[in-house]
DNA sequence: CTTTATTTTTAGATTAATCTAAAAATATTA
DNA sequence: TAATATTTTTAGATTAATCTAAAAATAAAG
């Protein structure tokens, strides 16, 4: 139906737009896709002649429903993949990105919802983003927030990160703060918004970048 | 590594190869992959520079070493995947081979050693064909033969089939005639070779083409 | 051993996706 | 607002994979 290339692009425009609000920029998805802008504005009349995008020009652009309906498949896809690699292959959650980069691309419908009910129709991914059902909708998540917005002597359970590089994922392995573990924040220095959290019964020090990556669910 | 082309192109020029025996022509590749003369001829000269291929004009392929590795490795992926369809997702045996034509391209040893450790190291796919170790060999099966080879009153497992284009295959399942099923010879036409088999307890008559297209272990 | 038929290769075009360099539009700042 | 900087678009090339049509090589028939 559509190209690798065009579904990379409409998923890049997706989580753009999720982002950032308003029109997404040329460079802006030059940037994310490690293009550059000149092959970005090709593109994006390319979607545009299909009805994926609505553009004007120097103005940036927008997914149509028909765009966004194709993104949040291959995000339904990625996530799913990344849960089977990590439930079933056992796979860390830092390992499984760049496969399910690979693995959103194949085309069969049966496939990816026969894979969803042998994984047990989960809701969120190993990094605690939400699977989209095969009707496009994401299921929500409880009342959350980041680690940077606790305070003192609040205590939550870790459901997600806002960040999924490997190099953070590893961080949070090396210390532990993976899925379902409970934290409490012993102190936070106002100086850096730094804190001091409790897990396992010790105490560590994270610095406020990593606090903001961190989401929880506060009973 | 290499393109999703290239692999298909070393893919096609392999299975010819075992087939056919002798150097693999233009034409039967062509035919293969449903593509033109020149076409081929512009990709041996790139697999050609790859050392992926021996060539020599006008006279035909054959695969390298460092090309039969990687048509093999396709075929271990391929087949492995298929085999997870059908084992784990609920796929018929028919409707697996588009599928794994693409899930086959996907980039990743380690996805594909974990998989087979989950699926526990099977060593024949959905149709009865052998699946590469990951050192690249082919486990052999036990003595068999087709069933236009079998005499009567003889007994046999249906252990593989020649032909898996859907058509047979669905005709296959229709009758029952799948992998592990015994079967007996109950009557051989010798003006057409057609037979009539024992199965369930019943009878059916199969033509010529369908036997031999069916492989049996015969006790 | 010629002539004819078939197969294979070459030449030249096309399409998708990318790039660099330059031009045009928009945004910033003095 | 006018000058400057930044962003975006256009123009023209490149690479991979394909095609059609024509030329060259090989194989088959007479
Ligand atoms: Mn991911
Ligand atoms: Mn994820
Ligand atoms: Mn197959
Ligand atoms: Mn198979």
């Amino acid at each position: 139906m559509y190209t690798r290339t065009e579904e990379n692009y409409l998923k890049a425009i997706y989580s753009l737009s999720k982002k950032e609000g308003k029109d997404v920029s040329t460079n802006s998805i030059a940037d994310r896709l490690d293009t550059k802008a000149s092959s970005i504005t090709d593109m994006i009349k390319k979607l545009s002649a299909k009805k994926l995008v609505s553009y004007t020009k120097y103005k940036g652009v927008n997914l149509t429903k028909k765009g966004e309906k194709i993104a949040v498949e291959i995000i339904r896809n990625h996530r799913l993949w990344e849960v089977f690699l990590v439930d079933k292959l056992q796979f860390k959650w830092d390992e499984v990105h760049e496969l399910a980069e690979q693995l959103e691309h194949v085309k069969s419908e049966k496939l990816i919802n026969n894979l969803e009910a042998f994984l047990g129709f989960p809701k969120f991914d190993p990094h605690g983003d939400p699977i989209p059902d095969r009707l496009g909708v994401l299921p929500k998540r409880e009342e959350s927030k980041t680690l940077d917005e606790m305070l003192e002597d609040e205590k939550g359970v870790i459901v997600g990160v806002k960040n999924s590089e490997i190099e953070f994922l590893q961080f949070l392995e090396e210390h532990d703060l993976t899925l379902g573990k409970t934290i409490t924040v012993q102190k936070r220095f106002s100086f850096d918004s730094s804190k001091v959290i409790g897990l396992n019964g010790e105490s560590i020090t994270l610095s406020e970048q990593v606090c903001k990556n961190i989401i929880l669910k506060t009973s």
